[in-house]
RNA sequence: GACCCCAUCGUCUAGAGGCCUAGGACGUCACCCUUUCACGGUGAAGACCCGGGUUCGAAUCCCGGUGGGGUCACCA
């Protein structure tokens, strides 16, 4: 095969979602196989809808994804410019040719002319159809009500029978009969391109060999290959790969289950896992994996392992996968995600002292198994960062309301301030107390965890308490004795 | 409505005519581990959309229905 490129032509409206890292890293993917070049090309034709900063933007979302592009906006690879509305000169000059070629003419028809035409088309149940007016028109005309500054648009001179026949590499041959397409429009009366043709001289110069996309442009591809035909270049290769949709089988949409990807960090997702999950959707290299790092999916991935019907899109599944990656991070990495979901909620501060750093990591190690994202890691490990102010009702009336409570917490403090703080000492501790006082390990433990974590659930308490420290611990079971039945 | 695509547990999927008593994963439910909660382990329930063919044999091939999705712009 020859030097693969594969383009990424998002618009540069709106957030990057779930759907467009799809897309992206399906194109990343197969461009990596292939040792081919991932483009990125933004499509900002529709200035009225153009989105200052999107590339910013999507700089940001491709740096957290971890993949990025070979080529766009800023990396120059010999084929720019890399933003659509710069190319306004070529797509002018092909539609030029092709008028000049009587392969394209102009057409006078209103957008009211054209929109009573549709809306009769429907009324009478017919495929709604360009009818053809201006085709007829004489040389002459055309260039006087041209010369006349008459407002126009550039139509194909579509082929008015037969069949096209999309070679797409995941779905295989799919054929569209060439009556049902019209002469659609290639440049607009404000002398900018529409969107099938604007691709498809962009793909044509940047050399694109596989267009990879979602399916539903695949109603949209016979426009564009009798377009190429028109122009006397090669088409590209497409695969068009299923959509994702929303857990109703609702196309996704930015109103409808489209979460951006800003969303996913914001609720404390890791980036692998997101990645890991998309991959996934969709596609998969054979057999039971589930999962995946970037650099193997680089190396396993083809189009005929790619499936043809849609996925529905499942956070459950996401979030597992999330927390199994959360629980394979070590100490330090854990600490380094964590901390800015730790400081957006004062658990720590913004330039925590080593003790600091080392007490957090510490936690976030105890908590680790029990959160599937950081935004649930930080707030299980609030419990130890902070003093407990709330406190488990009903954990409150099973151990601190029972006869004796405070007894047992003010006994318990007394001798863990005399013990040793690491789990085997202090589980030694708590066993001998348990034994001289005859009562169950169980009548200390659950008591003590509910004093100092305010909760009934959470990490085992010899842990926690050596985590915690004699100071904390001592003090937070007085506190809490204070407040029990005595 | 027309055209196009698709169709395996609720969800993601394995399955390329006999290996299928349809496998795995998430989720759900039980049990085990255990000081609680997680993690982990074991197990259970749970699907080939329907109807016709083809074939000795069909989840796999063909046809028809049904269902879901997409596209029908001077949006991208």
């Amino acid at each position: 095969m020859a030097m693969v490129r594969v383009r990424f032509a998002p618009s540069p409206t709106g957030q990057p979602h779930i759907g467009w890292a799809r897309t992206a890293l399906f194109n990343w993917l197969f461009a990596r196989r292939h040792g081919g070049t991932f483009v990125l090309r933004i499509e900002d034709t529709d200035q009225k809808r153009a989105v200052a900063g999107a590339r910013e933007v999507f700089d940001a979302a491709f740096q957290w994804l971890g993949f990025t592009y070979d080529e766009g906006p800023g990396r120059d690879g010999g084929y720019g410019p890399y933003l659509q509305s710069q190319r306004i000169e070529s797509h002018r000059r092909v539609a030029g040719e092709l008028l000049d070629q009587g392969r394209a003419y102009p057409c006078f028809c209103t957008p009211e002319e054209i929109e009573a035409r549709r809306a009769e088309d429907r009324r009478l149940g017919r495929p709604p159809r360009y009818p053809g007016t201006c085709r007829q028109l004489s040389q002459e005309e055309r260039r006087r009500r041209m010369a006349g500054g008459e407002p126009y648009v550039i139509r194909l001179l579509a082929p008015e029978e037969g069949s096209i026949v999309v070679h797409d590499l995941v779905r295989g041959d799919v054929s569209f009969d060439l009556a049902l397409l019209d002469d659609f429009v290639l440049m607009k009366a404000d002398g900018t391109p529409t969107y099938n043709f604007a691709s498809v001289v962009d793909d044509a110069e940047m050399a694109i060999t596989h267009v990879l996309r979602a399916d539903e442009h695949l109603a949209n591809t016979p426009k564009q290959l009798i377009l190429y035909q028109a122009m006397g270049r090669t088409a590209p290769a497409f695969a068009h790969v299923p959509m994702i949709l929303a857990p109703d089988r609702a196309k996704l949409s930015k109103r409808h289950g489209a979460t951006p990807l800003a969303e996913f960090m914001a609720q404390g997702y890791l980036p692998e896992a997101v990645v890991n999950y998309l991959m996934l959707l969709g596609w998969n290299p054979g057999g039971d994996r589930e999962f995946l790092t970037l650099t193997e999916g680089a190396q396993l991935f083809s189009l005929d392992r790619v499936q043809k019907n849609p996925a529905v899109y499942d956070t459950q599944k996401m979030t597992w996968i999330n927390a199994h990656y959360l629980r394979q991070l070590g100490e330090e990495e854990l600490w380094q995600r964590a901390q800015p979901f730790l400081t957006a909620r004062d658990l720590v501060p913004d330039q925590p002292s080593a003790d600091q750093a080392a007490y957090a990591k510490a936690v976030l190690s105890l908590m680790q198994s029990r959160a599937s994202t950081l935004v649930e890691l930080a707030e299980a490990a609030a419990v130890l960062l902070t003093e407990p102010e709330e406190f488990d009702a009903q954990g409150v009336h099973r151990h601190f309301e029972s006869p004796g409570a405070a007894g047992r917490l003010t006994a318990l403090a007394d001798r863990l301030q005399g013990a040793t703080f690491d789990a085997a000492g202090l589980e030694a501790a708590i066993t001998e107390l348990a034994g001289e006082m005859g009562v169950a390990r169980a009548e200390l433990i659950h008591p003590a965890r509910l004093a100092v974590s305010g909760r009934t659930v959470g990490p085992g308490l010899f842990e926690m308490l050596s985590v915690l420290g004699r100071e904390r611990t001592v003090a937070r079971l007085r506190q809490a004795a204070a407040r029990a039945s005595s």
